[in-house]
DNA sequence: ATTTTTCCTGAATCGGCAA
DNA sequence: GTTGCCGATTCAGGAAAAA
């Protein structure tokens, strides 16, 4: 007769995979079996402590985080919160696996210093940059125009997933540094109903899609204990993730089952909903990828088709067992020293053949000026 | 007979202004009178952990930051260290005082949670985005290209200076946003003794410049109790300030005095210029009018024709049986809480509608000069 | 249909002073 | 401590409206 597996090792079929859980985070947390998930992305409230109404310089109102799940009674009782989430993620994580947490300056301090106790190991802070921040309207502080995320393994010793070369193909071919520049989530990305946001924190998809594709492998198990309108659950979707959402709240879950049911292989119309940095003259072909504007899978040729690559979630391209940037892919199949793959590598079109140098002139568009 | 004053009324002029005390950061503070200076700024140790020696991918030896003074036995002892400091340096600051700290994802989570725990309220964190940061050499993390900074007031309800204008200005009109670029300090500007650097830690005087620019005035006293080589005091001498080092290494300190006495003070006209357009005398609207710059009976609009109110001879405004200044009859027929009315209303001129503000304008110019 | 202008909004711990 | 008045204060980008 077989018996009971002790809870650590219960198979991971049993995890509730690619659904949410509507209950309190925590509790639902406990009935997780241990060491089962590669990942946690973790959004919780950053308990904001908001004072009164606040306007704009004309005159408008100010639409604000008013919601009852960010007020906490103390900062003791929001540190206290913390630590209990942070500890059911602990023992639901993998010895490999790897916790994600963003947040501002009036929580982040308390959420980094419990990983740091709870025996985490830090191994980066990253911040987000936002391209298009609210400003200061009272003029009485700096623009607050970036979030923090930490990103910590199970500890000092442990193992943990990073795709370095996706980081820096995404980058092109420059190593991906700690601050990251997206816009803040707005436009056809944002979720509706009824032209009122469905939820007041919507992270974009741009941000999340560089933490799964940075820091787990396709099948991987990505939980998310905030899950709110599931944008954790849509890229997971889209980059051939596992996910779990926890979510307490009925209006989000089904805002987020709607969601990532309709999530598809990008098609055109991401292009509007996920802009990226105004700066960088220089696009990367990662870019384009990350941006939707061409999807992994696609095949890219060269203008007299002779050559054919696949385009891959990182922004690298493949043919047969040989991978790399588009301009290396490029030389190698020719057998040249160089190529600018930009205008080498073409992509089909309704209206036939067209090189990829075109798309990256449509982001800039879309982005400069 | 003149009794002692208590310890919270030492005059200003006990302090040991424009000098370094070389002690123990703790010890140091503690013999200083409370209430006493405007701003501290703390570069403390970051307690990095390094593990064994790093070498760039070309063999060469990276030169880390292993001397003592980073050494903690464990994260609790460093807590408590960092508790200690933050304590002791509330008990130096005047209650219109503020803190600066720097620091990196090591340390920066458990300055921040005890930053909180103390009673400070934090105002901004701020990113310091290196142009230069050193590579990750072994492709194991994101490169580590930023450093965070905290500042905090004394308190959720404490006053504190930000020259909000000399940002702006210094931003190119734009607010100042919570992340700055700056390159590590290196070439000239770094203090060197036999082509060996002196600090391994020592801070970019860019970085310090904008942060006294920003929340001192002229004349301010700013403490720094790890004064290392100096940066806060060859920056504060520049820009005017007072200045107070607190720093253990003798070596350390002669550097310091030595590359301060040879920083020159901007003179006086460069500061003036910097400071914000010290806040325009003010003119009451009732001036206008007595000025005949606008006549009693005048009908006042905004800028789109929406509102109108008629002037009276005492420069106060009326709208149906609905009277008083220029700014509570706009807030009260927009029904926002506020509103200048110097911007907002308007009145006829052969070239079309213009802001009152050009004839408050005027009347300074004719008057002032 | 195309271009220009206006409008709206985003995790926000968002006054100072005198009576 | 409270109230009330004076008057200082916004950036980027997408969408809707107007020309």
């Amino acid at each position: 007769m077989v018996e009971e597996l002790p809870l650590a090792q219960r198979p991971l079929a049993e995890l509730p995979l690619d659904s949410i859980i509507m209950q309190d985070c925590v509790s639902a947390m406990r009935a997780l079996p241990a060491k089962s998930v590669d990942m946690i992305f973790a959004d919780p409230p950053y308990n904001l402590q908001l004072g009164g109404d606040l306007s704009r310089p004309d005159g408008s109102h100010v639409d604000a985080v008013t919601d009852d799940w960010d007020k906490f009674d103390s900062l003791a009782a929001y540190d206290k919160f913390t630590r209990e989430w942070l500890t059911e993620a602990r023992r639901i994580l993998k010895d490999d696996g790897a916790i994600w947490v963003i947040g501002s300056y009036h929580n982040i301090f308390k959420v980094g210093s419990a990983i740091q106790d709870l025996g985490y190991w830090i191994l980066n802070d990253v911040v987000w940059r936002k391209s298009n921040p609210m400003p200061n309207f009272k003029g009485t502080r700096f623009t607050n125009a970036h979030e923090t995320l930490i990103w910590a393994s199970m500890g000092e010793k442990a193992r943990y997933t990073f795709n370095y070369r996706s980081m820096k193909t995404l980058n092109d071919e420059l190593q991906m540094r700690s601050d990251w520049e997206f816009p803040v989530c707005g436009g056809q990305e944002r979720l509706k109903r009824g032209g009122v946001k469905v939820h007041p924190t919507q992270k974009p998809e741009a941000l999340i899609y560089r933490i799964l594709l940075a820091c787990t492998k396709p099948g991987d198990v990505v939980l998310d204990p905030f899950f709110g309108t599931g944008t954790t659950g849509a890229v997971a979707k889209r980059l051939g993730r596992r996910w779990i959402g926890i979510e307490r709240e009925a209006d989000y879950c089904s805002a987020a089952i709607e969601r990532i049911e309709a999530a598809l292989p990008l098609d055109e119309s991401a292009l509007k909903t996920m802009q990226s940095p105004k700066a960088a003259p220089r696009v990367a072909f990662g870019t384009i990828v990350e941006n939707g504007m061409l999807v992994a899978g696609a095949v890219l040729t060269d203008a007299k088709r002779r050559y054919r690559v696949t385009v891959r979630a990182d922004g690298s391209v493949m043919s047969g067992d040989t991978t790399g940037s588009i301009h290396k892919l490029g030389s190698v199949l020719q057998g040249a020293p160089a190529c600018n793959g930009w205008t080498f590598w073409h992509y089909e079109t309704p209206e036939g053949l067209k090189p990829i140098d075109d798309l990256r002139q449509t982001y800039l568009l879309a982005t400069q000026i």
